[in-house]
DNA sequence: ACCCCATAGGTGCGATTTTCACCTAAATGG
DNA sequence: CCATTTAGGTGAAAATCGCACCTATGGGGT
């Protein structure tokens, strides 16, 4: 929405398309879904983050999955490989304790944010209904 | 604070400051900022904004000039020189109509992710504290 | 007369991030 | 034997960011 034109959902409209992945706040919902299935592969995670999406754009695979290999590099997920049962090989998530911890911080992260945003919404919405704005 | 370490709040800090600037909000503010002064210069907006901002990270001067232009150039505000006076010239910078009308767009996205926002921090609060969770 | 500081408005450019298209590979169905 | 589904990526152009740097005006101090 904020810059230009939304190829997703057209013109006139105001979505979240235009903020970047990290605006969309990606790797707290990974990391909220992980904590959900306990264990997962990428690709079985990607339904479950788009349900659980802050905002309306769509989280792309490409996003996931390098959200997932950065937050193995940091050490909050960990990682193995399934190659028995049927079809390609799957690598399989796991939150690490220091993955849940990061959580934790997104979360308090959020809620300020989220606070914020309220308020701003609330000063926009007062001073635009104020009694001298004729 | 979700990408590596931060340089203004040192390491161990869970802060906004990695999220880039449109992550930072930056037009929504400007264009509050804007609605509140009537008519306003580039530096003299960037105090405005900052006690307006929506994340504890610093609106800097480069992303603050460089929304003023974009925004000029979608037709949400309008400017012009003001040489007279004493010190170097002003650009003195007013909302359009269309400036408006976009806030109040940015007005119910951010209303939007707020809600969810909060709604997240409830199920991961409530999936934390669940009583399974020994 | 000279220099420094505050005000004002930028730009340059390397580094990072995003996006969309494209690729490999294993099993399954026809 | 060929297409489709599942799975996990990568390449590379484009966009964005952040910090450093630049110009210019006027006022105050010495």
């Amino acid at each position: 929405m904020p810059r230009g034109y939304c190829r997703r959902h057209g013109p006139g409209q105001h979505c979240t398309c235009a903020m970047g992945h990290l605006y969309r706040f990606v790797e707290p919902v990974v990391l909220y879904a992980l904590m959900l299935k306990g264990e997962a592969h990428g690709y079985d995670l990607a339904s479950v983050v788009q349900e659980h999406a802050l905002t309306d754009a769509e989280i792309e695979k490409a996003s996931l999955y390098r959200t997932l290999k950065q937050l193995e590099a940091n050490g909050h997920v960990t990682s193995r490989w399934e190659t028995d049962g049927s079809g390609p090989a799957r690598r399989l998530y796991r939150l690490t304790p220091s993955g849940e911890q990061h959580l934790q911080e997104w979360v308090e992260v959020l809620e300020h944010l989220s606070h914020t945003m309220g308020q701003f919404v609330a000063n926009v919405r007062a001073y635009t209904n104020r009694p001298t704005d004729k």
